[in-house]
DNA sequence: CTGATATCATTTGCATACGAATGAATTTGA
DNA sequence: TCAAATTCATTCGTATGCAAATGATATCAG
């Protein structure tokens, strides 16, 4: 085989992985893929929540009552979504709204005594559930994904 | 202030420590976050696709006919799932669905020449995306990031 | 060969997620 | 002050995402 024919194999080579597009490489493939398998694991520990629904009662736990378009934008989620997730923790007795005495506008959210006394019940069933999402890596290796994550969060 | 307090202080922020859940610290919260942005980066480049139906025809554009199913498997999405965003594919004429020959319980989906010429033209885009959505890291933390993500997914 | 098991696809029901439109209430600015 | 702009909440429509149930087909084991 000639030198040329080594060049020319190169080339190819490197303009096929150019051309070649590998979803399974892309970061927001992966990154669904990563989002699905948190959510499978805190099924598997909280059955009777989502983290949605979490993250609402443990925002709520953590500042007390506040505006229902606040709290989405605590927890990042627009206005319609954030309604959804209240409307079903308040049929589930976990939360309670009720009118702002001045600004007629907004709709205060805050945790029923079920809610708080759930709220505290699942907050060790979370940390056991970070802990086993972040399992496959080394606590040092965690430490740096956290943070490079929360750069692009 | 005696010894006594100091060690009283510490101990008391420990316990404030560990009783404390923060929420935005959670790498389930991050992930979400994560995700949504990338879902928010990948629309403002691609309008007229989302994500998985991007991932649909990228997939098939890789590895030519294949089943529903199998499909499904390869881009991480469930039976039902996968349905629902071949039938919309299907319906814009991107992709043809035709029965198994043999095994009468495939579904096989195959890109169009409309499908084949989208995904040829939305692939460039796709890697901007992803320079896009990994702006924020060096280089050298992109790698490392996706290195230990790919580990969790 | 045939009954049990497994696989593929579909359907239903529920829960995010978000854009766009709408209406009510508040704030701003000329 | 008062019209314009903004904010808060709701509703509608569309698109994942998954569990569970169902039906059709294929495979396996005795």
């Amino acid at each position: 085989m000639s030198g040329e024919d080594n060049l020319l194999r190169l080339v190819e080579a490197e303009e096929a992985d150019e051309n070649n597009y590998h979803l399974q490489d892309q970061v927001g493939f992966i990154l669904r893929k990563a989002h699905q398998r948190h959510v499978s694991i805190f099924a598997s520990h909280i059955a009777d929540l989502t983290p949605p629904q979490f993250a609402a009662l443990a925002k709520l736990y953590d500042i007390g009552e506040t505006s229902q378009n606040q709290l989405g934008t605590l927890i990042a989620m627009d206005a319609a979504t954030v309604k959804g997730v209240i409307d079903r923790l308040k049929a589930r007795g976990l939360v309670e709204v009720s009118k702002h005495e001045v600004d007629k506008r907004r709709l205060l959210v805050n945790l029923t005594p079920e809610g708080r006394e759930a709220i505290e019940r699942l907050i060790p069933l979370a940390r056991a559930i970070t802990e086993e999402t972040l399992a496959p890596l080394t606590t040092k290796e965690a430490a740096t994904f956290l943070r490079l994550l929360a750069k692009l969060a």
